[in-house]
Formats: structure tokens, C-alpha cells, sequence
DNA sequence: CGTCTCCTTGACGTTCATCAAGTATTGTGG
DNA sequence: CCACAATACTTGATGAACGTCAAGGAGACG
């Protein structure tokens, strides 16, 4: 266990993940009115659903532990859009027409702040940063989902694990966790539809980062021992931060 | 020659695009105001670009006539995310840090409706459902990109052209426009870019679809002969709308 | 402690990419 | 408006990356 994100948050002018959630940009006085409205459930656990496809959209919804898995199925095959982390928001393709169209399913107990739409609409009419976060987050979502296509489309095997794994570190690393080692409670299965791999590809794939000591993912736990040549099997620039 | 789509049009109040465009749900009050506001250049010509990766984001941009494709560029390779035809908006994935990270470029001579960021912005505060229609607008495009996803990912070859013909067929069959035959000048190879195979695959594939008289595309017109059968490649339910 | 699910490792196969060479179409400049 | 150059498309032969199939081993969970 390398990192244990408490569950429990009292306030959103407290909350360590405020510049990546709704509140970003807001002020002390319009934290209070969010605060208000936020609703903090007790907490969902593993095998738990936040939404189903085909279900009435009430509320978005922002991570504040655990993961989430975003998915469809099509032809009786599962298709993974992504896992959300702590600070992540999800829910958003349901905006169109207030229903959902996607399964948001818990794949590691998770703490969830939910905003319900009819709320947030007033709220957002009240306090214009809000609703430009809103925007921000939508747009940001995009780019997201068309980044993936391009990964899904014009990477090999190597560099889609290498990616996958640096994408999870840069997460953790921008919100400030432990990001060299960490918890990843996401099957290698998952992980495998997610990138459009097979798992034995993911397996294989694995094993020989494993054995030339660039990371290791055993049990749900990440160990990154070389990262420069992590950046390298993803043909990325090795970030400055990590120079030296 | 099937269609031609006038350039000209005086007003948002007479555009036939009014339903699918950012004037959806709009009073005739609020349709003036937006239509003061909209900035209809003369044209934009085939080649030229609506704006490019990294370029400042100054308008949103609505499609009147012809095509604009969306496209990154990662190590050298092209990777295309979209064809937008009229009606389509383009430009939603600057809003999150007010710069594009794609390219818009004209491949079919078109005429384009641009909104200032600012005035939208604007205006939006002031009409709730101008703004809830940028939201919709926004979740549609999360919604089309995961879709893309999952057919980047889970389909064959024949099944992605044939999906890729009956999504274009659709796109003019709802906004009123011919559907069974109509012009789609788009490469063949861009066409591959997108559903990430090769032209060489392209070009087998509407081969042996205009073989079996299925559906025909050449010199930039598209000429469907058998709807079911075109349905029945793509592994999708025929609608209603085509039985008998 | 036994069962179920997940992961691993090996042998083999398939779809589609790649390479290559020829044909058609489009664009251009005189 | 024609000639010819550039670009796009076609068709065939070959190959590779990763999928599929199979069977055994390790964790997880009750």
C-alpha cells in the first residue's frame, strides 16, 4: 500500500482536488453556495454502478477516491472509454438529452461528490465561472476521447502500455500523490479492451517490461524503475521534471 | 451532380439547418439577436483552412455548405477525426483553453457561419437555452468520439465502410437533403485515415460492394443500391424508415 | 481450503498492412 | 482547351503484428 486517498472531505473550500474539479476559478463566497449543493454520498463500493447506460442522467459527478470505468457494449462486447481517477468528473456524455448512454461502474470502493443537473443549471446561471468550468471540462473530455483514438489507432502494443502506464503516473503526479509507486486496482483485462490489446498481448507485454526493469505491475501495484525508458517505449519527451 | 446547397442565406429565422445548428430551441426574439451576432464570411475554398492546431480560438463555426475535416498530427502521421457537413458545428474542442489542438480544413468549397467566442459567451448568460444548446452540442461531440472508438476498434474492414457510407447517408437523410445518391468529396484515402485502415483496403472493399451492387463510389458520388444489404455489412438494425 | 477468476506462456492463424507496378483522374500552364 | 504532370486509385503478391486457441499456475474470496 504506497497511498490511501481518505475518503472523507468536509467542504469544497477544503478539498485538495478543487483546481481540477467544478470549483476551479471560483471564489471563497461561491465555494460556499457549491458546498451547499454538493451531495457526498456515504461511498460506493466495488461492483457498484454511478449510472447505467440508458438511465435518466441526475447528477455529474467528481471523483474524490477510488476509479470508475467508463464503458459501452456493443454486439455483447465491452468497450472501455477510460478510468477516471480522484478529481475526475464523469457523466458529461449524458448532457445531450439527460440520459446516459455509457456504464459507469466502480472498480475500487470509491468517495463521489454528485452535483445534480437542475442545480448545477441554476448555479450556473448565477456564477459564470462555473459554467465556463463546465465548458472547460466538456471540451477538455474531447480531446481526451480523440487523443485516445489516435493512440488506439496509430501506436503499437509497446507504446500503448508505456502510454497507459505514463498517462496513470501523470495523473497521481499532478495532483500531488505518490506517483512512482502506486495503487492501480484496473484488471489487466480492462486494461487490454481499453487499449485494444488482447490480454495475453498486455501479459507479454508486461513481462518484458518486468524483465528489463522499466516498471513493474504486479497485484494492483505499479513500480516505475525506469523512466526514462518508459518514455521512450511511448515515443514521448521525457518531461523536464523528470530529467536527471 | 444530385445536390446543390445553396451558399446564401439571409438569416438564422430562414436557415434550414435552424434545428441541428446553435439556434436550436430558440424564440424569434432570441433568433434576431443571434443572427445580428453571427459573422457569415463570403466562403472559404477548398484547401483553405477554418483554423489550425495551436491558432488562438476566436469563433465556433457552423457548417452552411461543403465539408471540413478535423485532423491532429502525431509523429508525422495525419490522424482525422471527423468529416463536418452542413449543419455540423466545429470548433468545441478549443473551448477548454481558448486554442485549438486540431486542424479544420476545407475539402468541398463552403460556406461558414462563425459566433465570436465572447459574443457567445455573451449571449449565453443572457439565453439559458442558447447555452444548454452549446452544452448538448458539446456532449454530442464527447458521445460521436467514443463512438468512433468503438468502431476503430471492435469493427472489420467491411464493416467500417459500410458504417462509415450509412453515417453519411443519415446526415443528409435528416437534414432533408438526398440520401440515396449525393456527392461526398472526401478522398478515399482520407476516408482510410479515419476508419485507420489503408486506400489499398478501401479500394478492395467498395470494390466488392459495387461488385455485388451494394453501393457504388466513385469521382465523388456515392450511389447506394441496396440499402439492406449495406446495413447487414455494417451489422446494424435496418430502420424502420428503409423497410419495403 | 477449495473454487473461481485472473494471469501467463506457447504454438499457430488471420486480417489487414506493406510493397510494387500499373491505370485512371485531376490539376495546371501554355 | 489541350498536353502532360501530379496525384489518386486499383490490383496482386507477400508478410507481420497481434489475435486466437489451449492448458497450466497463481491470486482472491468465501
Amino acid at each position: 500500500m504506497t497511498s490511501s486517498h481518505s475518503g472523507f472531505t468536509p467542504s469544497c473550500s477544503r478539498c485538495a482536488l478543487q483546481s481540477v474539479c467544478f470549483a476551479n476559478g471560483l471564489h471563497s463566497t461561491e465555494l460556499n453556495r457549491l458546498d451547499t449543493l454538493v451531495d457526498r454520498k456515504p461511498s460506493y463500493s466495488k461492483g457498484q454502478y454511478l449510472f447505467k447506460a440508458g438511465e435518466e442522467m441526475v447528477s455529474l459527478h467528481a471523483i474524490r477516491s477510488g476509479i470508475i470505468k467508463i464503458y459501452s457494449v456493443l454486439n455483447d462486447q465491452e468497450m472501455i472509454h477510460g478510468f477516471y481517477l480522484p478529481g475526475d468528473i464523469v457523466g458529461m456524455d449524458g448532457m445531450a438529452d439527460h440520459h446516459h448512454l455509457f456504464n459507469a461502474k466502480v472498480l475500487d470502493d470509491a468517495y463521489v461528490c454528485s452535483m445534480s443537473l437542475d442545480q448545477l443549471n441554476d448555479l450556473s446561471n448565477e456564477i459564470t465561472s462555473l459554467n465556463s468550468q463546465v465548458l472547460t471540462l466538456m471540451s477538455k473530455e474531447i480531446i481526451n476521447s480523440r487523443n485516445h483514438a489516435s493512440l488506439l489507432t496509430h501506436k503499437s502494443a509497446e507504446e500503448k502500455l508505456a502510454d497507459f502506464i505514463i498517462s496513470m503516473m501523470e495523473k497521481y503526479r499532478v495532483r500531488g500523490y505518490e506517483y512512482m509507486q502506486f495503487r492501480l486496482a484496473i484488471l489487466h483485462r480492462d486494461v487490454a479492451n481499453f487499449l485494444n490489446l488482447t490480454p495475453e498481448t498486455v501479459s507479454r507485454v508486461l513481462a518484458k517490461f518486468h524483465n528489463e526493469e522499466v516498471v513493474s505491475w504486479k497485484k494492483k501495484e505499479v513500480n516505475i524503475q525506469n523512466v526514462e525508458a518508459l518514455f521512450e517505449y511511448a515515443n514521448l519527451q521525457l518531461p523536464e521534471v523528470f530529467k536527471q
